[in-house]
DNA sequence: TGACAGGGGGTGT
DNA sequence: ACACCCCCTGTC
């Protein structure tokens, strides 16, 4: 699976993040194609790319496989949210009157929100519900293997690379009982029919990116197995939605805990996200999120 | 060491 | 509210 060459490590102009917060922003949740080794390098794919990226002197660096390297070259700066100013977003966030995100900020400096593929994002979300990230990262990982074909180095002969994602039109092709070898459970059947339903509309998903989000989310909510939480994931992920505002368990016991929102439903959790958060709603939520999933626990245990 | 609950970043009825 | 699937983890 090791790749023959890579090329040059490359420097990732502006994008100079604690070892933690890289981690945060590939592997926390966002991403479920990512894993890091011992050194620090960090490989992932991503349609037909393939990469790592690590902290290097001054900047993050990548590199890829020669045969694909002007491919990622093109692709990797899209996906990670290098066509934003993330400090003035960051900036613009309420963090002045708001002492708890102004916390959560500090301690996740230079977070940033992935820019991935619409289509294999919502194929994560769909897989993500009562799953932790390894599961997640599990089931994609069998997609791939399975139901994905080998990545298309573009040209010659070329060393094997691992296989991407299969693609929503090859999805509608695999029967319900194979998705179900793949650790789906009961999400199988939502993935099924999800992928038969996209396969009748040519375009759709490609209009629901395009659309603005309120649209957008009402036609991600059409699907089966998409419900508000993964329909804003998804497209504050995989369609630079800033104003989704994800409300998951995390964000739940964030805003009870950190804010006092005692007893609130998700839905009314929502409505005060996007109005306290603004129209960056999202970004604010992964830094809550950041913060409660890593010192949450410790922090409720203390009393606080 | 092996069985056995318990629970998991939600959705649909 | 509860079922939906079932792998993983912690525990005895």
């Amino acid at each position: 699976m090791e790749p023959a060459s890579w090329s040059e490590w490359q420097p990732i102009a502006g994008w100079s993040p604690p070892a933690t917060v890289l981690a945060e922003s590939l592997d926390g949740g966002q991403a479920f194609r990512w894993s890091g080794d011992a050194q620090g390098i960090w490989t992932g794919q991503w349609s037909d790319c393939l990469a790592q990226v690590r902290r290097g002197e001054t900047t993050v660096e990548w590199r890829a496989p020669l045969a694909l390297s002007k491919r990622v070259a093109g692709s990797l700066p899209h996906y990670l949210g290098g066509d934003t100013d993330w400090n003035a977003q960051a900036d613009a966030l309420p963090w002045c009157s708001d002492a708890h995100l102004a916390r959560c900020m500090e301690s996740f400096p230079g977070l940033r929100l992935l820019r991935q593929p619409f289509g294999e994002t919502l194929l994560g979300f769909l897989c993500s519900a009562t799953k932790q990230i390894p599961q997640i990262k599990q089931m994609m990982a069998l997609l791939a293997e399975r139901h994905g074909p080998a990545l298309d180095p573009g040209v010659g002969r070329s060393p094997v690379f691992p296989p991407r994602l299969p693609t929503w039109a090859e999805l509608a092709a695999v029967p319900e009982s194979d998705l179900r070898q793949c650790l789906l459970g009961f999400r199988a059947r939502y993935i099924h029919a999800t992928a038969q339903l996209i396969a009748a509309r040519p375009g759709w998903l490609e209009q629901t990116e395009a659309a603005p989000y309120a649209e957008a989310k009402a036609r991600l909510l059409e699907l089966p197995g998409v419900g508000e939480k993964v329909a804003d994931c998804v497209l504050l992920f995989g369609a630079g939605k800033f104003e989704a505002f994800p409300v998951d368990t995390w964000i739940l016991k964030a805003l009870e805990r950190r804010y006092g929102l005692t007893g609130w439903k998700p839905a009314q959790i929502a409505h005060f996200g996007r109005v306290h958060f603004g129209p960056l709603a999202g970004l604010a939520q992964q830094y809550l999120f950041s913060w409660e999933r890593k010192f949450g626990r410790q922090a409720r245990t203390a009393g606080i």
